[in-house]
DNA sequence: AGTCGGGTCCAAAGCGCTTTGGGCCCGATT
DNA sequence: AATCGGGCCCAAAGCGCTTTGGACCCGACT
């Protein structure tokens, strides 16, 4: 059943069809009734291609998930964060385009996403250090927005990140402040632009009280519960152990406490670990009143919903760029507290 | 830079571009060249609404992400099956079109899904038990396939599901097997419907061997961490604790763990443990030559592969049903043997 | 010499919608 | 009585593509 049938069927034109099932003024409230009656009856839906085609709106917004031949993992980020920018999204009728990329021809899938006039805008995940698709979306010229930033590019571009500089640089605050000194970083992996500024914030902390930070204590991976696991043992097994540990998530937390109890240590007595929560919902750090972790949280779910938010600004306005920065709070939880005593 | 553009700049109609564009024969190769080299020069792209009006087909398939307003949590199965899909989809030229669905609308979702032209397929994900979403979806008429089955529903329509009760009954054999009487379940939210499976395949192995099962030692949520490791305290200090847990998920499995070392008792010592993997990329099993758990296991993202290939014929040929079920492996790691001796 | 047919290309008709630019009717204003 | 101006509705022109149904040219076959 499309509109011509529609309007057929009720001996209308299909401007005045259209107009009532759109709400414009030009048609009177009896016909309008009359129309919306008979769609709902006939079930009619109009045909998004035709409509997109006509108003030039596509009414969804693409989101590509990048996926390097090397780093087989997928973000775990990225069910929350999804979840999050298509509630606000589907709110206001906007669907998600999702595209898989091989790093290699991702440039050739976000100009062919636009062009195809698939999409209104993009949301960017992910970015890696020196990311060179942000020029190119640039050069597409489609509403795009980060989430996360890249460092070495300048450019006014939309972006909301959390301040992961300053959350790091609390946490460690945190832990000097309880008297610890050699304090680890298990960091993500650097290609993340992310992990970069997790690592200045740790050192800037460190660097304000005149401390350098030991190389042997910082290390980065995919953030895996083994990966924490294991250089967790490692580094314990050290001449000179951390006394804390600064982990970027929470699973390599977990990581890190299992190796510290296989030790028949107790966490935040003897060893401290400080956690990045994500609010994946799937990994809660335990309830908001008895949390596992002291841990420096933002809701990526959150940032999803922001990031869709100022998309969708972007798109109505065409305002200039929408930077915005999320400051991390920090719980403090049973896993910190002072060091042992020597 | 349009068809018709293009077609002027070169001298040519808009039918002959169309076609070298599209490989048709009827056009000479220097022709076809020539317009190729032409499109590549102006980065004409075609605008996907328009071919997908004219042919009739989205090249884009739809997953419905639904959200109960009571279950906040988001799948986190989600991630890897969705990168298995685009994986292939993205192979073939298709897109995937995301949809939240707050549960109580998902019908009109689905039927505006498919009526606004949108996709050409759909991908139903987490069937719950009683699941009208299946009956929506064959009113509806498009092609779908179901990850997961739902055990009232014996309509024919296409699935693909991991053999669970299968699966829940060879584990719970392998504890039989070492010696184990008093095996819990920790299963997966009973709304799901793979969790029905998973206690019939454990309840099955059980009564196989003449023997009942201690509702005690059987619950279900939302698979966390922090629900495997308050169940498995809580059972640990029954007066009569079971010697093994069957857990619904890794992470469960590690909660288990955590309780079990709490105790100062080891894991496939003291205590067994089994799993379900789903080969969560962000939450390997350890390796596969050190695994962590016993586990049986089965690659989410490889059924998110299969999923999407078994939509794709079916869209291509309009065939029956098909119905696969993959059964998964069972790998033996140090977190299972003998109970202890009494 | 006439016809056939393959190789190339084109004009135009859709696909289903929105939107522009009127048209018609009728009560209200000069 | 003539004009005006809402209110309501319509025909038709796009949006950018594919595809049908030829048209034209030429070498090859009767």
């Amino acid at each position: 059943m499309n509109l011509k049938d529609l309007a057929a069927s009720l001996g209308l034109s299909q401007t005045t069809v259209s107009r009532a099932l759109n709400g414009y003024p030009e048609v009177s409230e009896t016909t309008r009734e009359r129309v919306r009656e008979a769609a709902r009856q006939y079930g009619y839906r109009p045909d998004s291609r035709a409509r997109s085609l006509a108003t030039g709106k596509a009414m969804s917004i693409g989101l590509v998930l990048p996926m390097s031949a090397t780093q087989e993992i997928v973000n775990p980020i990225f069910a929350d964060f999804i979840a999050g920018a298509a509630e606000t999204l589907s709110e206001r009728g906007y669907d998600i385009m999702l595209s898989l990329v091989h790093e290699a021809d991702q440039g050739d899938v976000y100009r062919a996403m636009l062009s195809k006039g698939r999409v209104d805008g993009l949301i960017m995940q992910a970015p890696l250090t020196g990311d060179e698709r942000i020029a190119l979306l640039q050069e597409i010229g489609l509403p795009f927005v980060v989430h996360g930033r890249v460092s070495d590019h300048d450019d006014a571009y939309s972006w909301l990140d959390m301040d992961n500089r300053h959350a790091f640089h609390r946490a460690t605050d945190h832990l000097l402040d309880l008297g610890h000194r050699r304090i680890a970083l298990l960091n993500g992996l650097e290609t993340m632009d992310f992990a970069h500024r997790r690592r200045d914030g740790f050192l800037d902390a460190l660097a304000a009280r005149r401390m350098g930070a030991d190389p042997a204590l910082m290390t980065c991976a995919a953030m895996t519960e083994f990966y924490g696991h294991d250089e967790t043992s490692r580094m314990l097994d050290l001449p000179e152990p951390p006394t804390a540990f600064l982990a970027s998530s929470l699973l390599v937390g977990m990581g890190a406490r299992r190796a510290i109890e296989a030790r028949g240590l107790r966490m935040g007595r003897d060893v401290s670990v400080v956690v990045h929560d994500d609010g994946l919902s799937y990994l809660p750090n335990g309830t908001p009143e008895a949390p596992i972790f002291t841990a420096t949280h933002s809701s990526v779910r959150d940032a999803g919903h922001l990031c869709a938010e100022t998309l969708l600004t972007l798109i109505a306005e065409e305002s200039g760029p929408i930077q915005t920065k999320l400051q991390a709070s920090l719980t403090v939880g049973p896993s910190s507290g002072p060091p042992p005593p020597h």
